[in-house]
DNA sequence: TAAGCTTTATGTATTCCTTACATATTCACT
DNA sequence: AGTGAATATGTAAGGAATACATAAAGCTTA
């Protein structure tokens, strides 16, 4: 079979040119439908979804690892990307079964160690900017409901939910939020944001006030046309005068 | 040498029990005569000074690798203990620099790959509870004031330096403060850690009222005799009402 | 073309939290 | 008994968060 085949040299270029026993796992969140979305790969000839990740080069920073990874993998340049935990459980997942799952092949000759231990980082990304596509290793790209994933391979649904947790801590320290939306926005797509990742409702007239209070975002004279509605304004996020406000530490959000 | 023979077997153990180019390395903070201080150790027949750290058995999580480096190396149990950041640049360090520094025996046999990529943990400690003791590989041990350390061995100053913005970041979310001060502390006490930590004056008025406003230390009978001047009551931190405020999220201190 | 539906935009009163600020008290020491 | 040093504490003002309701806009469709 000649995934196989690839998937063996692929093992065996990673045992050569890679930090052994140690892995990165990408949490890619985008919003789209008023639904907080994590960008999943399906692997070749099955079912099973999982995170994109990837090998850290023997000689490579581990951040930019993960920036290579993300692009090889989404072809997605410049994005919003942090660490946010090492997963380094001695179990993490059953390796037998994700090695059935996967039909990788016999391993026992490879280099690589027994455990692996991972790196998260998540991602944010304008949903509008991603094409998603699919890779050597994989069949299917996709968007899926943060909140309706499937069973994933490894221990990536724990991966997504502790990159959940630490992008909601976030949001209420500092308004990454945007890096989840195009370059312009209205108040009503910024507030469904909020709403969804926060996962609890907000007075629209409150959260207008103390996004506009936050000086960091500007109306722009145009409005959004095309709903049965009233137009909205649009907004565009302001990164200078972000940055001043960091400095000045006036940026909390609760 | 008995020391370098000591050291070659301890990288032959750590080659054969350990994961690869995987380390842990803590920072551990106390808190003393109103500075907070940072536990360092002194490497054999060197001037010096690093930061407590270890290896990873092959199947042991990370987590509880942390631990045991920690009780292994300073003898402390039972302490606030928390991942902070995976340390993956290419270079983080002059790697001949530091082997010539700590007169490492020549390596090039060892399995250890050329880069080296560490985990973060930083610990708080009841400073009172801890004796500083040296083990096999360090000939010194002991606190250091965080804001004049020397210049340290690796990249151990930037990696404090992250622990230290964690640290003050987490106590404006969550009371951590707590886990430095001994079981009983009186009010002047807890406040001249927060100044410490956050490194600006706090009015005693507005602090007390605070503080007790969190409801999750309660005021003893007992006051502390001693001092030429009013004795102050003692606090106890209340475990139950923190863990309770915790899950109604009102634990933010800013 | 008027009515209707849906969504957007916005102001004010109340409460709560944060901040600023000064003095009386306690205790040991002399 | 007086002194010096640190502790304990209340109140007023300002700012932020919250709760709450209605008018206007734009498309649809009758």
């Amino acid at each position: 079979m000649n995934y196989k085949k690839q998937l063996e040299e692929y093992f065996k270029e990673v045992d050569i040119r890679c930090v052994l026993g140690l892995s990165i796992d990408c949490v890619i969140f985008g919003f789209y439908d008023n639904q907080l979305k994590v960008l999943l790969l399906r692997w070749k000839q099955t079912e099973e979804w999982g995170l994109p990740g990837g090998f850290i080069y023997k000689s490579e920073s581990v951040d930019v690892a993960a920036q290579r990874i993300l692009e090889e993998r989404t072809g997605i340049k410049e994005l919003f990307l942090q660490q946010f935990h090492t997963f380094g459980e001695d179990v993490r997942y059953n390796r037998q079964e994700i090695s059935q799952k996967l039909s990788w092949p016999d391993t026992s000759s490879r280099q690589w160690p027994d455990r692996t231990v991972s790196i998260g980082y998540f991602a944010l990304v304008d949903f509008s900017k991603v094409t998603p596509t699919a890779d050597f290793l994989t069949d299917e790209c996709r968007w899926w409901d943060v909140e309706k994933l499937p069973s994933l391979l490894f221990d990536h649904n724990h991966i997504v939910a502790v990159a959940l947790r630490t992008l909601r801590v976030q949001l209420s320290w500092q308004p990454v939020g945007y890096n989840l939306l195009p370059e312009k926005f209205t108040m009503p797509e910024l507030q469904r944001l909020y709403e969804t990742i926060l996962n609890r409702p907000l007075d629209p007239r409150n959260f207008s006030k103390k996004m506009r209070a936050l000086g960091i975002i500007e109306r722009l004279e145009e409005q959004r046309k095309g709903g049965a509605f009233k137009s909205p304004y649009l907004f565009r996020f302001n990164k200078e005068k972000y940055e001043k406000a960091l400095q000045e530490g006036n940026l909390a959000f609760s």
